[in-house]
DNA sequence: CAGTTAATGAAAGATTCTTACAAATTGGGC
DNA sequence: GCCCAATTTGTAAGAATCTTTCATTAACTG
């Protein structure tokens, strides 16, 4: 559905553009926005070439022409990574640095919203509302995304637990059965410890979930996969991205699992919701 | 910087408008992007009236004219609020509630992208970068935010640690000093037991820095607030999207604490990295 | 360096959009 | 119910914009 960013084609293909292309990229790239307002002529002029050659360059970027390019261009400034260079930069002061980790943690779920396979999520939902039990795992960074499932999951009131000891897993998964769904949550997929605990609950033939990157030896042993590709940060300055598409990733798990619920189990959400009101300060004062 | 979407605008506008142009509006709302696509003589044609109708609609709603408007109207398409009900509705399956929940956690990241103080920002890396400790607090969903925070900032070199305990943070918040900063993370801002560990701490001189609504009794007691607006979500089905801003400030709070150390700090974040290769599979295998 | 291929732009043509103006409709006021 | 003003709508011409064709120029190859 999503393409890739349309500022981001045009720059990775800006070595094979010949002479006049590149000047219209150049320009386009300078000030995309800008570039969506002009027409054909005045872009043209900017760039010192004719309007057929801006129309070729539409063309050869999947436009239909050039007013269509124009809707594209538009498109790919919204939201998504606005800029030609992203990364963060040494010399960043914090106007610099605050909208491009937005941007990027932006970019990133559109990425994974228009990647994720609805089946998957489809077949993973089946199997948390068909567990006897639930069980997030995670370590590091992945530790928390675990414990945030827990709070969430807890509320539809089955026994979830959370654990971020690499002990304390393997002795859960040794001792789990059908039934029992482990949910491993990992962002490479390669931490040996996991992979292993991964094994001995398939071993014990509980189901494993696994939240982790595609083709890893995490996703290859689980029951089912939700493959997340995030790019790594090569970056030294930029955070790591995949626990925020794990979060919303799991968001998107326990919608599933309340809808199938059906409305009848909206009342115990929101017992759960009142239970806390008397811990608050009203609002009005 | 961001405006309101076109798509609710001229939903709200639909009542105040004259038959032609309700006619207009209709045909785009019914199908917005297809709208994006034609020309203003297929619009006209599918909804019954001349050209001339169709561009005074398009500047009713000030655009320049029909193109400016199909851009316009293409933008409010792209990752934000994408239709007129972005709601969760019961009867959704996967492929609805899927990407409504990327699109709304999109949403409100692109929001508050928009809305953060920078200066703020600014103020909060300067007490993390003098702190002689730095306590994380959070209770419920906050607490994983605190915990990944801890897991964040632990590469820093200072003394970190995240608690989610209330009594523990009585009892922190209790034996600080100047130059220990709390930073306490809530939602609503107005538990009662978090504000008065603020309370508690501020009475000892320590800095408090709350992430938390703007407005709320937490906002107000600490040292420096960050305000984070995200909508309430009424809705039963949607989930809470707070902690997932909150997780990205604290992407954006690391990155300038990185920053300011500068670029002879990253062989220490090196390290900690490479810390971890022995406990992965290789890739390469 | 000739011959071929690719790149570019001029100009005409096609399409799309906008404007001016006239016709039609609507809504009071008598 | 009828007239007049105000508003709404459409026709048609005109303007702007975009696209195509084709000739010219530049680049590459043997």
């Amino acid at each position: 559905m999503h393409s890739q960013n349309l500022i981001n084609i045009i720059t990775d293909a800006l070595p094979s553009l010949n002479k006049s292309e590149s000047k219209v990229a150049q320009v386009i790239l300078s000030d995309p926005d800008a570039a969506t307002r002009s027409s054909i002529a005045t872009l043209a002029k900017k760039a010192g070439v004719s309007e057929p050659s801006v129309n070729r360059f539409c063309k050869r970027f999947d436009a239909a022409g050039f007013p269509d390019f124009k809707l594209k261009l538009a498109k790919s400034l919204v939201s998504g990574i606005r800029f030609v260079n992203r990364n963060v930069d040494p010399n960043d002061d914090v106007d610099g640095y605050t909208p491009k980790i937005f941007d990027s943690t932006i970019n990133n779920l559109a990425l994974v919203r228009d990647k994720i396979s609805h089946s998957r999520v489809n077949q993973v939902v089946d199997k948390l509302i068909q567990a006897k039990r639930i069980y997030f795992f995670g370590l590091g960074a992945s530790g928390s995304v675990a414990r945030d499932a827990e709070n969430k999951f807890f509320r539809f009131n089955l026994p979830v637990s959370c654990h971020d000891d690499v002990l304390m897993q393997r002795m859960l998964a040794s001792t789990g059965t059908t039934g029992d769904v482990f949910f491993i949550i990992s962002h490479t997929g390669r931490t040996k410890e996991v992979v292993e605990v991964a094994e001995i609950a398939r071993a014990n033939g509980s189901t494993v979930i696994g939240l982790t990157a595609p083709k890893s030896p995490l996703a290859d042993i689980s029951s089912v996969t939700l493959d997340v590709e995030v790019p790594e940060n090569t970056d030294e300055y930029m955070p790591m991205t995949s626990r925020i598409v794990h979060l919303v990733i799991l968001d998107v798990l326990a919608t599933g699992v309340t809808l199938r619920r059906g409305p009848e189990f909206l009342p115990h959400l929101e017992k759960i919701k009142n239970s806390l009101k008397p811990t608050r300060y009203s609002k009005d004062n």
